[in-house]
DNA sequence: CATCGCTATGATACCGATAACACGGAGGAA
DNA sequence: TTCCTCCGTGTTATCGGTATCATAGCGATG
C-alpha cells in the first residue's frame, strides 16, 4: 500500500478509520463509542476501546466541530498578560469556562485597538463560541464586524452606554469619584490626578471624569490633570517622575491620585528618598489594589477592582447565553476604597 | 427554499459558497483570491473581494486546517495565570508566536499533574502544532501520550535529563546553590531554606538540592528544610508564619532563604513589625525577582529568573522546529543573584 | 411458524474548505 | 491560418468526523 504519511496529514496519531479497521467495524461505530456509548453493544464497545488504546487514537476535534457546529472555544483579547490585573481576569474566565469544557484562546493587543481589530478578525476564523474583550474602546471596524457576526461578546473592565453585546465591569468614573471624595474628606486641598493617556482609552477618560466631578462638587477648581505617557512598560519610575514634575509645576499640591498602583508606589518611594512625609506633607493614592501597594511603606491607599470576579462573571454570562438561559447583559460589579497609610484617613 | 439557518451552521456569517454565488464564480476561485491572489484576474478578484465585503465573509479556518494539515495553534499549560511569572512566560511566547501568525490556547492546571494530563488530552484533540508545558514533572500517562503523538513539545522553567522533547529553562539547582553561597559569603551561619511542597514539583526539589549542596560544600550540616504547604493561594502571610515557626524551632537561625519572593516579603514585613533587624539580626532572601521585592523595605535580595525570555525562546524553538530549521533542543538560560538590602553583602 | 418490532451496525451524504487535475479560449509561432 | 502554449476558471476528490436513514438479525407474539 501507499505510504499514508507522506500526505500532510494533520494528525500524528491514528485516524478514526484506522481504529475502525482494526476493530473490524466502520467509522460510524467508533464515533458512536465516543458520543453515544450506550448505543453500542458492550462487546463491540470493548473491541473499539481496545483498538483506540493500541493505536493511541486521539479524536480530531476540527473535524468534529465542522459538522457539530460548536468549537468549544472562547477567545479573549487583553491589552497585555504582564499586568496581573488582566491575568487575573483571564484566570477567572478560564476557570469558569474549563468546568464547562470550553477552551480559551488568548491574544494580547499591546493596548492598541488597531491590533485588536486584526486579532478579532483572525480569531473569528476559528469560530469561537464567544469573545471576551477588555474595555469598551474598539475600532469602528471591529464593532461592525462583531455586530454583523452575531456571536456573544463580553466587554470587561468598564461600563458604558453602547456595548457591542454584553458587559461586565465596574464604573471607573464612580471609583475615581469615590477616591477623590475620600481624599477631600481627609482634608487634602490640592489634589492632582495623574492619568495615563486617554485618547484611546475609555477607562482613563472615565477616571478623569470621576475625579473632576468630585472636585467640582466640593466647590474646587481642579488643577490640570497630569498625563504620563508610558511607552510600553508601566514602571514605578514613571510615578516618581510624575511626582517631581507635579511638585515643580504646582508646589501647593498636597495629594496625588494615580491611575495605577505602580505609579503610586513609585511616588511613595520617591517621597521616602526625598524625605517628604507621607501622608502628612503629601497624600498618595493609587488604583487597582496590586500586591506592591500592600507591601510598600507606608502602605498604599487604593481602589480595589474586581479583576478576577469580572473574569468569572464574563464566563458565567457566556455559559448562560450559550445554554439559552435568561441572563443579564450588563453587570456592574462593585469596587472598594482601601484606606491605608499613604493618605490621612477621612475626618468624616 | 428551505431555511438554511435551522441547521446548526457553525458560522454566522456567509460561507465561501455564498460568496462565490454572489460573485458569479465557484468556491475554488474565492479560495484562490484568499490564498493565491496572483492566480486570479484583477477583474474577478475585484468582484470576489466585493462579494466578501458585502456578505461580511470570514473564512472558516476549521475547514481550512482540515485539508491544509496545519491549525496554526500552539497550546500552553501553566500552573496558574495569577502568578506574574507564568504570565510573563506566556506573554513572551505569545509575542513570538503571533508574529508568525500562530494563535495561543492556554490552560491552567492548578499545579496538578493529573489535571495537566487531562488538559493535554483535550488540547491534543485540537491538533495544535506544538505544546508548551511548565516544568518537567508530568504523569507517566502524559509523557507516553506526547511521545507517541510526536508533536513538538517544549518544557520550561527547569532543566533536566529526560525531557519529552525540547526544554528551555534555567537550573533551579544552580540558582539555589548560588544564592546559598552568597549568603554564606556574607557570613550568615545558620541558613534555613524554606521551600514549597516538593513531592510533585521538580523545581522545589532542585532548589532544595542546590541549597543542601552549597551548605555541605561549606562544611555545614544544613538544618532541616522548612516546608510550607500553601493550599492554593501563595500569600505573604505564609512567609510570616514560616519565619515565626523557624525562629521558634531553630532560634539560632540568622538567615532565611525562601523559595518565593512572596513568602520572603511576608517575612521581611513580619520582621519589621517584630522589630527584628534585617539584614543584621537576620538575613532574608527570596526567589523570582518579583516587583514586590523591589518595593519592600529593606529591598529584597533575590534570584532573578528569565521568565519572559523562556517564553520567547520556547516560541523561537517552536518556530524553528516547524520550519524545519536546525535548532538546539535544550537550552539553559541564565539567572542572576540580585544583592539588595535584606541580606548583608558578601564580604568576599 | 409467519409476522412484527426493536436494536446494533452499516451506507450515504455533508460540514467548509483546498489540492490536483481538466478544460476552454486567447495569444504567439510557424 | 493552424497548431501549440499558457493562463484563468471549473470539476472532482478529500480532509476526519457526524447525522440520518437503511438494513440485517434477533426475540416476542398470535
Amino acid at each position: 500500500m501507499v505510504d499514508n504519511d507522506k500526505t500532510g496529514r494533520l494528525g500524528f496519531g491514528a485516524t478514526m478509520a484506522e481504529v475502525a479497521a482494526l476493530a473490524g467495524v466502520t467509522k460510524m461505530t467508533v464515533s458512536r463509542v465516543l458520543r453515544h456509548p450506550e448505543k453500542v453493544t458492550p462487546a463491540t464497545r470493548a473491541r473499539v476501546t481496545e483498538a483506540m488504546a493500541t493505536t493511541g487514537y486521539v479524536p480530531n476535534r476540527l473535524a468534529g466541530s465542522l459538522t457539530a457546529g460548536a468549537t468549544g472555544l472562547v477567545a479573549a483579547i487583553v491589552p497585555t498578560l504582564r499586568h496581573s490585573l488582566f491575568a487575573d481576569t483571564l484566570e477567572g474566565l478560564a476557570d469558569v469556562l474549563s468546568e464547562a469544557g470550553l477552551d480559551l484562546i488568548v491574544s494580547s493587543s499591546a493596548y492598541r485597538t488597531d491590533v485588536e481589530e486584526s486579532q478579532i478578525r483572525s480569531l473569528l476564523e476559528r469560530r469561537p463560541e464567544a469573545l471576551v474583550l477588555t474595555g469598551l474602546t474598539h475600532t469602528p471596524g471591529a464593532r461592525d464586524l462583531l455586530r454583523g457576526f452575531g456571536l456573544p461578546v463580553v466587554e470587561t473592565w468598564e461600563t458604558g452606554d453602547e456595548p457591542i453585546d454584553m458587559v461586565v465591569g465596574y464604573s471607573n468614573r464612580k471609583a475615581a469619584h469615590a477616591m477623590t471624595r475620600q481624599l477631600l474628606l481627609a482634608g487634602y486641598e490640592n489634589i492632582v490626578f495623574v492619568n495615563g493617556p486617554s485618547e484611546n482609552n475609555e477607562r482613563a477618560r472615565h477616571r478623569a471624569e470621576g475625579y473632576l466631578s468630585a472636585m467640582r462638587e466640593a466647590g474646587k477648581e481642579p488643577p490640570p490633570i497630569h498625563v504620563v505617557h508610558d511607552e510600553g512598560a508601566i514602571l514605578p519610575e514613571t510615578g516618581a517622575n510624575a511626582l517631581r514634575a507635579v511638585r515643580k509645576k504646582l508646589p501647593e499640591t498636597d495629594a496625588l491620585f494615580f491611575t495605577s498602583d505602580v505609579f503610586a508606589v513609585g511616588a511613595v518611594l520617591a517621597c521616602r528618598e526625598a524625605g517628604i512625609a507621607v501622608p502628612d506633607a503629601i497624600g498618595i493614592a493609587g488604583f487597582h489594589d496590586l500586591e506592591i501597594g500592600r507591601v510598600v511603606s507606608p502602605t498604599l491607599t487604593t481602589v480595589h477592582v474586581p479583576a478576577l470576579e469580572m473574569g468569572r462573571r464574563a464566563g458565567e454570562m457566556i455559559l448562560a447565553r450559550l445554554s439559552g438561559r435568561r441572563h443579564g447583559a450588563r453587570e456592574e460589579l462593585g469596587f472598594s476604597i482601601l484606606q491605608r497609610a499613604s493618605t490621612r484617613p477621612p475626618t468624616k
